[in-house]
DNA sequence: AACCAATGCAACCGCCTGAGG
DNA sequence: TCCTCAGGCGGTTGCATTGGT
């Protein structure tokens, strides 16, 4: 964004002693960053005052790391860069700077924007809370396999994913009776994340832990040295579930539409009747109330808006 | 065209941590 | 051990932009 046509919020040219505050103009960015590159990073007090500019330090710190510096990717989150951001949240949780490291060119300002603005934004559609398992499930289930779809499809970005088994019918995990199933602990990542995929990572490991589970491999124009191997995932709340209600919601889930299995079409409300409210479905679940469990879902699936409807 | 609400994002705030004296 | 300060981090705010009516 230019802030060129911004007016500052406060302050003003003639007022010298006052610090200035509030959008950066082109004469202060060229100031900042021709600081930076005769005198380097660093040192953010002391180049507030030597550099001219009338901005605290940390204000030259963010404006720099944000938004100046030359390895700062622009643009939307690719595909890849969101999965990974769900990824690593669910592991470390808002740990903005720690995730952002592992995508390089990202700010952990961007990383924290998007997680507000996009991924807490379906959890308030849904009315659960973000942290509550519930949504992590449905971003593990729903969520998650979109991307990884958007990734399979050629052309829709310039970075490309190898996974391994990742071509594997969607089916062929959640199609295992309950009896069938593998343990919580061997579920987690593909029972959770893909309940379908075996998402089987290879990547360097940054800090020496065991990659135990579904692990990205980036390749191409994402140097995988910045890929931190994703640990153990949580076993699936629905682990805990009524076998046959979990069974059914992972139908639901794979019935989804393929091409257009985007976290934002979830609609709820499109869901079958008994079971539009998540929480209810879920409590019921727990109640050993059936929900989708009496629904006849052989035939439904999600047509190219996302909404729910019936073959008859 | 005008208004309003929602959205996205840059920037700020306050707290925490670690280094140095 | 305590104090001070710079830097880092996560949470929050403010405003420009966008979309709907």
């Amino acid at each position: 964004m230019s802030t060129s046509s911004k007016s500052l919020s406060s302050s003003s040219e003639d007022d010298s002693d006052q610090l200035r505050r509030g959008p950066w103009t082109v004469e202060e960015d060229t100031l900042l960053i021709n600081y930076v590159s005769h005198h380097g990073e660093g040192r953010w007090n002391l180049l507030a005052k030597c550099s001219g500019l009338r901005r605290t330090g940390k204000s030259c710190r963010l404006r720099w790391l944000n938004y100046l510096k030359p390895d700062v990717k622009r643009g939307n989150l690719s595909p890849q860069e969101q999965l990974l951001i769900l990824e690593l949240h669910s592991k470390w949780g808002n740990r903005w700077s720690k995730i952002a490291q592992h995508l390089p060119g990202r700010t952990d300002n961007e990383i924290k924007n998007y997680w507000r603005t996009r991924v807490q934004k379906q959890a308030r559609v849904f009315k659960i809370d973000t942290d509550s398992t519930i949504f992590h499930d449905i971003i593990r289930s729903y969520w998650m396999p979109s991307l990884f779809q958007k990734i399979e499809e050629p052309s829709t970005s310039g970075m490309e994913f190898q996974h391994s088994e990742i071509s594997q019918p969607l089916d062929s995990a959640h199609r295992h009776s309950a009896a069938e199933a593998p343990a919580p602990a061997q579920v987690a990542g593909q029972g959770t994340l893909g309940f379908s995929q075996s998402l089987d990572l290879h990547v360097q490991n940054q800090d020496s832990e065991p990659c135990t589970s579904s692990c990205i491999s980036l390749s191409k124009s994402m140097d995988t040295s910045y890929i931190s191997q994703v640990s153990e995932y949580p076993a699936s709340p629905f682990d805990a579930m009524v076998n046959n209600e979990y069974e059914t919601f992972l139908r639901a889930c794979y019935y989804a539409d393929n091409s257009n299995f985007e976290m934002e079409n979830l609609n709820l409300e499109s869901i079958p009747p008994a079971a539009g409210n998540f929480e209810s479905f879920i409590s019921n679940s727990h109640s050993g109330e059936r929900n989708w469990g009496d629904h006849d879902l052989s035939g439904s699936l999600w047509n190219m808006d996302g909404l729910w409807q019936t073959s008859n």
